[in-house]
DNA sequence: TAATTATCAGTATTAAAATATCGATAACAA
DNA sequence: TTGTTATCGATATTTTAATACTGATAATTA
C-alpha cells in the first residue's frame, strides 16, 4: 500500500501519542507561548527528549529552530490535519443499551470530529424513542439507512453475541470503518477497519498493576 | 523490576490480546470443544499462527499437545488469572457527567472484576442522589472516602482542567491505579499506574482509514 | 508396525519502535 | 565579536514485538 500524499509516514503508536500532544500545545497557545521545545513537552509527559522530537519531526510541515523548539500555532495545526478533526464524520451506533446510551449522551466527541447521527436497537421499547435528539430505528434497517445516509463510521454497543450480525449489517449498508466496543474479534472484508476499544485490557493492567504492587508489598522475594 | 512469581513474563501487547482469546474459548467450551490448535485460533482472530502458539505458552501452565492443540478449559483458567478476573477489584469514579454517568449504569465492568462503589461530583444538583444504587457525594471528600473504603482504583471521567486536581486527590486517597477518560496527561508518583482511555485517539484512526478509502478510490497515484 | 501428518517447542531472523550519539546552528552572554 | 549553550536534525544502536525456520512428537493411516 504506497503512501498516501496528504497523509506523512508516522508510526502508530506516534499517532496515538498526537491527540496528547495537541490538548498540550492548546493549552499553551492559550497561555499565550509561540514556541516550545521538545524537551519540555517531555518532560512534562514524561517522554523521552527524542521522542517528542522525532514525533514533531514526523508531521510537521516546519522545522524547529535550534534554541528555541517549534511553533506553538503550526504543530496545533499540523496535528489538526492528520487527526483529521478537520472534516467532521457522520456515525451511526447500534446497540442503545447502558454504554450505547452512554456514547449517545456524551458530547465530548463532536471536539473530534464524530457526529452520532442516530441509532438502532432491537429493544421494542425504545424503537421510535430519542436519545438527545437522536433517534432510535429498529435494527433492521441498519443497512438500508446507513446507504441512504452515506455514513460510513459504524459504532457497535451490543453484546457480544450480536457484534458479528449487526457488524456485517454495517458493511452492508456501506460502512467503511467501525469503532467495536463489544468484546470479541469481529470478522470484516479487507478493506474495512474494525478498531476495537479493548476496556477489558485496560482493566486487566490495572488489576495486574494492583496484584504487583500488593505483592511486592507484602512478600519480599522467591 | 523483578519478575513477579505468580504472573509470568509476557509482552504488553501479548497481554492485551488475553481478553480475547479469553472470549474465543469461552465460546469454544460452551460448545463443547476440550481442545484447541493455534492455527485454528489463528484462523478466527486473522492473526499469525505462530503468534498464538507463542501467547498461549506464554500463559500456558499446560503444555500443548502435537496434532491435537491446547487443552481449552486450561487455558480460560489460565488466562483469566492472568488477567486477573478472579480477584474483584473496587473502584470509585469521579465525574458524573455524561461519560461517567455511563459507565455507572454499564453493568458489563463486573464480569472482568470490576466493581465501581461509589462516585463523585461537583454538581450540587446531583450530590446526594443514586445512579445504579451508586451514591454521589461531593468531591470534596474523595480522598477521605478512597482511604475510608480502602479502594484502590479511580476511574476519572471529568473534563481535562479538571482532572489533574481529581488525580491528586485520588492518590491522596490511596489510589494506586487510575483509568484516565480525560484526554489529559496526568502527572503521578512513580509507583501509580495511570491506564489512559485513548479514546481521540481511536476516532482519530478511524477518521484516517476513511480518508485514505476515499482518497485510494478517488485520484490513483501522486 | 512403519509412514504420514498436523501440530508443537525452541531458536533465529526480521520489522517496528524507542533511545542514544553526534555534528550543526540559532540565540544569547561575555 | 567570539564563545557558550540549548536545541535541532540525521544517523546509529538497542529494545521489543512479530514472524520464520527447524527438528521433535503424538495421533492417524497404510
Amino acid at each position: 500500500m504506497e503512501q498516501q500524499n496528504n497523509i506523512p509516514s508516522i508510526s502508530l503508536q506516534a499517532f496515538k501519542r498526537m491527540p496528547y500532544y495537541l490538548q498540550y500545545l492548546k493549552k499553551l497557545h492559550k497561555e499565550g507561548a509561540e514556541v516550545v521545545s521538545a524537551p519540555s513537552v517531555a518532560a512534562y509527559f514524561n517522554f523521552s527528549e527524542i521522542q517528542v522530537r522525532k514525533d514533531f519531526s514526523a508531521i510537521s510541515s516546519s522545522q524547529g529552530k535550534p534554541k528555541h523548539g517549534f511553533e506553538v500555532d503550526m504543530l496545533i495545526d499540523d496535528i489538526e490535519n492528520i487527526l483529521g478533526y478537520r472534516n467532521s464524520n457522520e456515525a451511526v451506533l447500534v446497540g442503545a443499551g447502558s454504554l450505547g446510551r452512554a456514547l449517545l449522551l456524551y458530547s465530548g466527541f463532536e471536539a473530534y470530529g464524530l457526529k452520532i447521527m442516530t441509532a438502532f436497537d432491537t429493544n421494542e421499547e425504545i424503537i421510535g424513542t430519542k436519545i438527545k435528539g437522536k433517534s432510535i430505528f429498529s435494527a433492521e434497517k441498519i443497512s438500508d439507512l446507513c446507504r441512504r445516509m452515506k455514513v460510513h463510521i459504524g459504532i457497535i454497543t451490543v453484546p457480544a453475541e450480536q457484534a458479528q450480525v449487526v457488524c456485517d449489517q454495517l458493511v452492508a449498508g456501506g460502512v467503511m470503518a467501525i469503532w467495536n466496543f463489544a468484546q470479541i474479534h469481529l470478522s470484516v472484508p479487507q478493506n474495512i477497519l474494525v478498531q476495537n476499544e479493548n476496556m477489558a485490557a485496560s482493566l486487566a493492567l490495572l488489576s495486574k498493576h494492583l496484584r504487583e504492587q500488593i505483592h511486592s508489598g507484602t512478600e519480599e522475594a522467591l
